[in-house]
DNA sequence: TTGACGTATTCCGTTATGGGAATATGATTG
DNA sequence: CAATCATATTCCCATAACGGAATACGTCAA
């Protein structure tokens, strides 16, 4: 087995940094393909290849607007990797660092015998 | 250039769904390798592998305990995604679809002519 | 209809993945 | 030292990504 396609979820699509400064872009409001490829400085047909991959995970709707095409964000599936991330959140939070090194004293008064006094 | 490697930032070594796993089992505490082949149900060398890319992108930390190797998280490297993530939160909590709603009841208005009176 | 514009698809080449299987390395025990 | 346990590395294969270049498709204007 290779690699788990880009197309197989939020997590892989957005893994790839181009894709998400489109959909920064996209954050901004409903754009057609030429302005994306303007903004990015991409060929046109990496964007469109980008959008291709962000339309199977559904990050992004579509809508003719004559020989244009308007691509709006949908955020939704965004949510799975959110969610995923919630339990770590703590990790990189103060308060949470304070509670390692209380806990890290812990330990050494722990060491020191347990019964101090 | 082919897909950038999945050693190149956090965001590429957690699409990985086994490797999520992996961090979801160490951030209830540190474990040893064949803890993790065991609650895995992996082979080794696949949980080794993973644990190498892990560490890579610096998700985990190692600690040598004898013969073992103690495993532990480091959340840290999450933040870029979490922060990445933020703007895009409001997009599927409630209070926005609301003002979604009230977005959509402005233009009506608008449409049906501004004064209504 | 023809041409031009806006966008999508296809073909190419390079690179790397992830699993399986086998094997190598390192530390501990007897 | 030899055997064993714990973990890491290597080799193989099938698959696909991404960028570049060329081209196909769909719509609108003259």
């Amino acid at each position: 087995m290779a690699r788990a396609a880009t197309t197989t979820d939020a997590f892989n699509a957005v893994a790839e940094p181009r894709r998400r400064q489109i959909l920064d872009l996209l954050a901004q409001g409903e754009r057609p393909v030429n302005d994306l490829v303007e903004l990015l400085g991409l060929a046109q047909p990496q964007v469109s290849k980008h959008l291709r991959v962000l339309r199977e995970v559904d990050l992004v709707h579509v809508r003719d607007e004559g020989r244009q095409r308007m691509y709006r964000l949908n955020a939704e599936p965004l949510k799975p990797i959110h969610d995923w991330l919630a339990k770590y959140e703590q990790a990189w939070s103060e308060r949470f660092e304070l509670m390692d090194e209380v806990l890290e004293e812990l330990k050494e008064t722990e060491r020191d015998d347990g019964s101090n006094d």
